[in-house]
DNA sequence: GGCAGTGACTGCGCAAGGCAGTGACTGACT
DNA sequence: AGTCAGTCACTGCCTTGCGCAGTCACTGCC
């Protein structure tokens, strides 16, 4: 490896979690600027999606109780950034469905970033791309194995 | 734009909220781990960066009260990740110092992702590099642009 | 037709953070 | 030298978000 590549390669591992930092803070400006928590906004990204609408398995994705997911959908009605609407097919159940207009501000909100991302990608050749690209999802699951498979230390607590 | 590359970028656009959530997803594993809320993992990040040891220039990046940050620092006591040295220079204030051995602990954590990284880039040429960093390092500067200039929008609240 | 399982909801407690002070200390200005 | 506004960390008091454990309604299976 050249020097410059050398280089290159700490630049970029210094300016992934920079990256990163800022892209949470990011998160936490629109939830600030949408009067939301950022759990409710993490809610509002998976109803989005698409992934569910079932409250239990967002609760799960949300990794918490059904519990406090109740209190959340409460917040989250009297914000009006969602509503129940009762499962025809299971009286036990009901699911959960975004609200239009909320949602367009929020795609509001996003789309400097958005913007942004298209234009630079846009200026990408194809071997660049698709560098970037492995990248991003090799260290998606990477960072999803590491999540579930931390090394174990010792450590001190709960006093 | 060849169609190819077209797809390259929308799979690089998909790819990224996913990088960036599976990411934080893992520090906050990290966090459980360690057995630490994700705003004392912040904290750490901050003093491990030496980006400053001063009680209020702290509560200031972590956004948060000085108040609140006063309560944070009892708890990283409680819970052996820092502690308060006076400052010499001036009497009143007072230097966060972060202790060794948890430190060590949270490299060791993190050993997986860094390990992950650095093979990652090793495989990639001078131009992919550049790219890369140039994503990243503009990505950070629109984030943080776009977080303290959000759009205005309009949302009714607070009932 | 009973019965274990599932789904959402509720009371209670705890932890984290904001707000509005308080006392110690500083540097600048007279 | 004395004063005084500003700064710094810290302290009650309060709100909010969430976990835990229990409750009730409903489902599908035997």
């Amino acid at each position: 490896m050249l020097p410059d590549q050398r280089e290159l390669a700490t630049a970029a591992a210094l300016a992934l979690p920079r990256f990163v930092g800022s892209t949470a803070l990011f998160h936490a400006a629109v939830a600030e600027r949408m009067a939301v928590t950022p759990t409710e906004l993490h809610c509002l990204h998976l109803l989005h999606g698409g992934v569910s609408d079932s409250p239990t398995e967002l609760a799960r994705l949300l990794r918490m109780s059904t519990g406090a997911f109740t209190r959340l959908l409460d917040r989250m009605e009297r914000h009006r950034l969602a509503e129940r609407a009762p499962d025809p097919a299971d009286r036990r159940r009901l699911v959960v469905r975004p609200l239009p207009d909320r949602m367009a501000e929020l795609a509001e909100l996003y789309a400097p970033m958005a913007r942004f991302v298209g234009e630079r990608l846009a200026h990408l050749d194809r071997r660049q791309l698709t560098a970037l690209v492995g990248f991003l999802t090799d260290g998606t699951a990477a960072a999803e194995q590491a999540s579930g498979n931390l090394p174990n230390v010792t450590h001190a607590i709960t006093s």
